[in-house]
DNA sequence: CGCTACCATCCGGATAGGCAGATATGAGGA
DNA sequence: TCCTCATATCTGCCTATCCGGATGGTAGCG
């Protein structure tokens, strides 16, 4: 019963068994895992943006923020529109949203093993 | 057209507004973004493993793989459970399932745009 | 035409996170 | 009790990725 969004509870997900698909996959969630860029998906999740309103929102670099931007319309994650010399950014994907739903709702039920997690090496 | 797990698509995605909140979401996003982590996490979907096992699984030092799979558990993406001397881990949250499909589903729409992005940096 | 606003890319410098190998801890078995 | 196996943690090295600031390109406007 369950069309392709409603995903399987049971075995094995569809991780890929080849290791360059591991990567890409890896790669793209790591494009989720910077506070800069999850703030820009939900700056531009409303209404289109600019490229200076999201730097004005954030707080970065120009370069930086420009940076960031490329990183998500290269994975996806956000669409761009470019009108004379405005680039407009916006994100239209809705499976963005059930991404940061799902993400958000982990961690609310793990907040503190997350916050403890340093990953793998200890920083002390 | 969808459970639960089929979430929203529309405006706003629930992104923590104060940075502490998306520090802490983007670190729950970096657990995914580790090829290695995610071969562990198909691999503890089907069924209980011992950390042996894993280890035997993904081919890295016996240290390295524990650290891992401490993360996964940490951060709520693998359960732990101790019998004697060994450690059973295994994949229980439905979430998870429905996060790596939809993860596979857009590295499927935009292999290339993933594959081409190095984040920020350049390395060449 | 020259100027300025907006955006993309390059350049070092700093830090997080990954890896192997060694070491420490606890449970069973001889 | 002594030994061995299964895990967990610590140490040092290295690459990926972040950052600000400089540089380069292009579109409107006076």
């Amino acid at each position: 019963m369950s069309p392709a969004a409603t995903v399987a509870a049971r075995s094995a997900p569809p991780v890929p068994a080849d290791p360059a698909g591991r990567e890409l996959l890896a790669r793209f969630y790591r494009a989720l895992g910077d506070p800069t860029r999850l703030a820009l998906l939900a700056f531009c999740a409303d209404e289109e943006r600019t490229g200076n309103d999201c730097v004005a929102h954030v707080g970065l670099s120009q370069g930086r923020v420009s940076a960031h931007l490329a990183c998500l319309v290269s994975c996806g994650l956000v669409e761009a529109r470019r009108s004379g010399r405005y680039a407009y950014y916006r994100t239209t994907d809705p499976r963005v949203a059930s991404l940061i739903e799902l993400g958000t709702a982990m961690v609310a039920d793990h907040a503190a093993g997350v916050a403890a997690c340093t990953k793998v090496a200890v920083t002390p």
